[in-house]
DNA sequence: GCAAATTTGTTCGTATGTATT
DNA sequence: CAATACATACGAACAAATTTG
């Protein structure tokens, strides 16, 4: 009973909700519907509405209506599964080959990817400190979109040191996926080999284009998830990256799991709370 | 050119944020300034503002004014570490007693925590779920606010079977910090032995209690991140859960990073982009 | 394919309330 | 207490997107 009318109002609705008296997908009261219902102008509806979208609990679509939100079935990721040999990076959070699309396909849901996007590009600055390269030095991109069940899913952008192709990587720049996995392919022609890798999660705005691509509002509600992989290689001075991985997932969508130790190896289930 | 006004005047003012023009805490003009500025109405402005503000990049406050905000530094909390005796839990973000703080001060920040909240209670579903007991199941539950240099920074919130007070950990119960961590106290009174973890994570809007606790706006602007921690025990039936641990971290201040393998052990410094 | 009806989006103007200085 | 600044609320008009006839 406290509190402007619009809370009080968009409580209300919320309240409809939560009990399933409005059913996810199904459509709301019309705006004039609702001004009438609860005795209050129009703006006020509005400001109700825009509260309860921002809590993602509904979305509204001019000239069609007010819908409560479908609750996406969230997909999980398993970031690290112990020491490097014994398990291969699972889920896609790394790319590898063929063998993350299967691991997908066994859990019932079925994965596809877009053809990469290869273009060779002067490294930007968050790209260059990772690779230890200096600002503008020639690097080679690999972006992809990824989905599941049709479904965007992530958007994945490599970066490696132009050198590798001079040095014989020459599949690194053609526009279609390496099947072994990148990192295999880089051991057999180069022999170059993986030792670790470092996984930085952080969570930020989607951008105009990941909102477009992701079918996201454009106001920034849902947060992207990006993680930053970079890939190490064995040296005498110690590891040295050569590779770095950016993953864009979109939070509403995606869950990440990580495993250390001896944990049951029951298929991974969404959590709620 | 394009579009609505109130986004041409966001955008204008965006570009004075981000090129510096407004430096970060420094007060916007108010509302009847930038009505005169743009020509247009103070709701118009409003609306632009509202859209700043749903991005983060300003906030408003009655009877004073529209801020820029000031950019947080993040801080960066290691998930795992590589295998379970070689590292201990850095960050915090499993919370084993002094070690993790100490951790926290060798990067030049302080940390506090509150004294624990200690409750017993009947186990939720999504608590029972990964403790595996029945729901209503008496466990201990034990709370604690984290900061960092007087930030609030983290809630956490652990529960155990209450069994374990009864076989011997009555320290459980008590409402203070058990400084060797539980794990290792639970290892001594009861010879219980941690030989994994499994972290899930998630994004969600924060509750009206995380909000008021990390002074977050209540619309849902802003994300947290959940920390699933399940803790498993040996068991001669595969690993057994005994504890489960949730900790919330709001994304505006907080990165995480897991590595694997042989990496560089520089200090974990955030990223951008 | 077009026109009308429906529904949300944008913009204006005005008045009053609440928090801070 | 007064002035300032944002918050809430009302009413109105037209625009833009979509569906329907």
């Amino acid at each position: 009973m406290t509190g402007p009318m619009y809370r009080r109002i968009a409580e209300d609705l919320r309240g409809q909700l939560e009990s399933g008296l409005i059913l996810p997908g199904t459509r709301l009261p019309t705006e004039l519907e609702l001004r009438d219902r609860y005795g209050a102008a129009r703006n006020t509806i509005r400001e109700a509405i825009r509260l309860l979208t921002h809590q993602g609990l509904v979305e509204t679509m001019p000239g069609r209506g007010t819908f409560a939100v479908q609750r996406l079935e969230p997909f999980v990721t398993t970031l690290s599964a112990g020491p490097l040999p014994a398990a291969p990076e699972l889920g896609l959070s790394g790319g590898e080959g063929e063998s993350a699309f299967a691991e997908i396909r066994s859990r019932g849901r079925s994965p596809h990817a877009s053809a990469p996007k290869v273009s060779v590009q002067l490294a930007a600055d968050h790209v260059a400190a990772r690779l230890r390269v200096l600002p503008g030095t020639q690097v080679v991109s690999r972006r992809q979109e990824r989905y599941i069940d049709d479904m965007p899913w992530s958007l994945q952008t490599s970066y490696y040191p132009f050198e590798f192709v001079t040095m014989g990587a020459t599949d690194l720049v053609r526009a279609e996926s390496i099947p072994v996995g990148a990192a295999s392919y880089l051991e057999q022609r180069l022999g170059l080999v993986q030792v670790g890798y470092r996984e930085r999660l952080l969570v930020r705005q989607p951008t105009k284009d990941e909102a477009r691509f992701f079918g996201l509002p454009d106001d920034g509600r849902i947060s992207v998830v990006t993680l930053v992989r970079t890939s190490y290689r064995a040296s005498k001075a110690g590891p040295v990256p050569f590779r770095v991985t950016f993953t864009v997932l979109p939070a509403d969508r995606n869950q990440l799991v990580v495993d250390s130790g001896a944990v049951p190896d029951e298929l991974a289930t969404p959590a709620l709370a």
